[in-house]
DNA sequence: CTGTTAGCGCATTCAT
DNA sequence: ATGAATGCGCTAACAG
């Protein structure tokens, strides 16, 4: 398997030498069936099974200025919070004939300037960001760029373009009212150092009116994170009853941590996470989180882009999907430990 | 913010206009800077700035043919197990310009096929696919379009073109010789139904030396399929004393599973799991797992793309990375939960 | 070191 | 229903 012949592969020219017609027509025979006979269309159609012809894209957008890709751009792919709206968003568009390509920008606002040039110079059909666009350069060059532009996992009045998203101001007000409401009287965070996780925190501050022990660590979190930020909370406040977590991954630590020290949860410590991850409603305690829809928020955007592409007017350009606060074990009150799920959601 | 300009974006002709050069004198300034005048150069780059200018890589790539892309193919997003390696090989190209777009199988030979075809069109510098390659058309067809493709997370001694991973086979033996050891009587296997997966019961079972109850349950695996095929092995052989899982998630799924049942881990019941995810090693109690170095994988699998665009030979195109079962307190013998890591590695 | 010429492969005019 | 001409924006090859 050697003879890796340099073989010019078949072009739209070829195929039409074979069927016996114009480059125009095969073109037609293949991106707008309808425009051609049914016979020459079948001709084509052989054609390109003889030459093994694959249409060349760079030249199709080049020409038609539709390159049909959309950016996904992330803070890190480990960022599991992100993944089943990736997942969705690839999936909504792959059913339409378009690839999502990747960028990411470790919450930095320089690499995300870069990454979105980059982008831009590929001249995608549309681009998803997850959270704001940070620099105010980006925003400024996407809005002048003309492309369909979806900022998701946020909040603002003033978006790029379009959003789909949520208030993590909300989220933060939403649980604070929450452990309010539990009279916990020493409560802790742990959050990662993310902005978003740190708008929640603010929010969670704001609706307990006083503030509170924070262990804050860097993003993207994980489970040997959480335990950390246990050991830290519990060193500067011992008699802890409570701690907030900015996501499910650092609450699953943080309960991992408790429990290794014989702190029973949440009887001697309750655990709220964020994020509703696969894993916590079957975890041992179960995770109080907050649930939001990401496979939702990546078919909303992938649906706008979409919609945009074709022209059609967007009715609603700007969604609050709103969120969801799930209480289950963690943070259950009485010794009832497989009671329903107490649920109070939030929309704007 | 209504008026949204059809401004054409700046081309490069009209950079080369505001510097007083030629068109082509602007492109080498941008893209080889060695071969052009330093006044030159910084007149192109000044106009550059005046003009907004942004590259059209669509335009670039059909001339130069290289489009600066590579693509990347999982089963899926939400197979965590990948995660590590498409987050190295995307941030291994970022640093050389390429940008990774992203095709998923759903572990469908037919959809395999259909994305593979997709991504043959856009003309990518290299395709990395997660696993063999299972569609002989398409394998055909990869190795006639003279792109570079990298196999991995598996062997074979036919590969495509290019390969980075190790051999499922041997894993699940190792794990099986493991068992042996141990002199477990009743044992049991909790596996995802993909094909390595399977792949790596075969080697267990083979290396036992004897059939076990086995649970399947769909990929992409989660901590409740876990929970569930354990009661599921439960309820056809009761008194099984240890769980070989396809994965460390649902290793997990088993080990709440069994907790919430009252058993103890490892000493009612043994697990072990596969990939060692970064929570493992922190979880009560940490989990048994073999360890893969996902991000190696992407790190190399970027390494042989880049090299074969440069045009230098690859002196080996096919790695076995090997793998190292990493033991620990899902599978303790004695009452030393805290004892160090056994490890036992096993590569070509 | 710089410029001229000539496409890359396709799809959008406009014609027939 | 089909075709001819043209150019998308850029860069390889050659010239000077």
């Amino acid at each position: 398997m050697k003879d890796r012949a340099p073989v010019r592969s078949a072009t739209l020219h070829d195929v039409a030498k074979a069927a016996g017609v114009s480059p125009i027509t095969a073109s037609r025979a293949l991106g707008r069936p309808d425009l051609v006979s049914e016979k020459t269309r079948a001709r084509v159609q052989a054609a390109v099974q003889e030459t093994g012809y694959l249409p060349n894209l760079l030249a199709g957008g080049l020409k038609s200025r539709r390159s049909l890709m959309v950016a996904g751009i992330v803070p890190a792919l480990s960022v599991t919070q992100f993944l089943p709206t990736v997942q969705s968003l690839t999936t909504t568009l792959a059913a339409e004939g378009y690839q999502v390509i990747l960028g990411q920008t470790a919450y930095d606002a320089e690499r995300e300037e870069a990454v979105l040039n980059t982008m831009i110079s590929r001249r995608p059909d549309g681009i998803v960001v997850t959270g704001l666009v940070a620099s105010d350069r980006a925003r400024e060059r996407l809005r002048r760029s003309g492309i369909p532009v979806v900022e998701t996992w946020d909040f603002t009045d003033d978006p790029v373009d379009m959003l789909v998203g949520f208030s993590h101001d909300r989220v933060g007000r939403a649980t604070g009212d929450y452990f309010r409401a539990r009279k916990w009287q020493r409560v802790g965070v742990a959050t990662g150092g993310d902005p978003r996780a740190l708008m929640r925190r603010a929010g969670f501050v704001a609706a307990l009116g006083r503030e509170v022990p924070t262990a804050v660590v860097p993003a993207p979190s994980s489970l040997e994170l959480g335990r950390r930020a246990l050991a830290e909370l519990l060193g500067r406040s011992p008699g802890i009853e409570a701690v907030c977590c900015s996501s499910d991954t650092l609450a699953h630590g943080v309960i991992v941590e408790a429990l290794s020290r014989g702190m029973r949860v949440p009887q001697d410590l309750a655990v709220s996470g964020f994020g509703d991850a696969e894993a916590s409603a079957h975890l041992l305690p179960s995770i109080t989180s907050v649930h939001v829809d990401g496979p939702g928020i990546g078919r909303l955007a992938a649906g706008l882009i979409l919609a945009r592409c074709r022209g059609e007017a967007v009715a609603r350009p700007v969604v609050d999907l709103g969120f969801e606060l799930i209480e289950r074990q963690s943070t259950a009150a009485g010794a009832a430990p497989d009671a329903g799920p107490v649920r109070a959601s939030a929309k704007a």
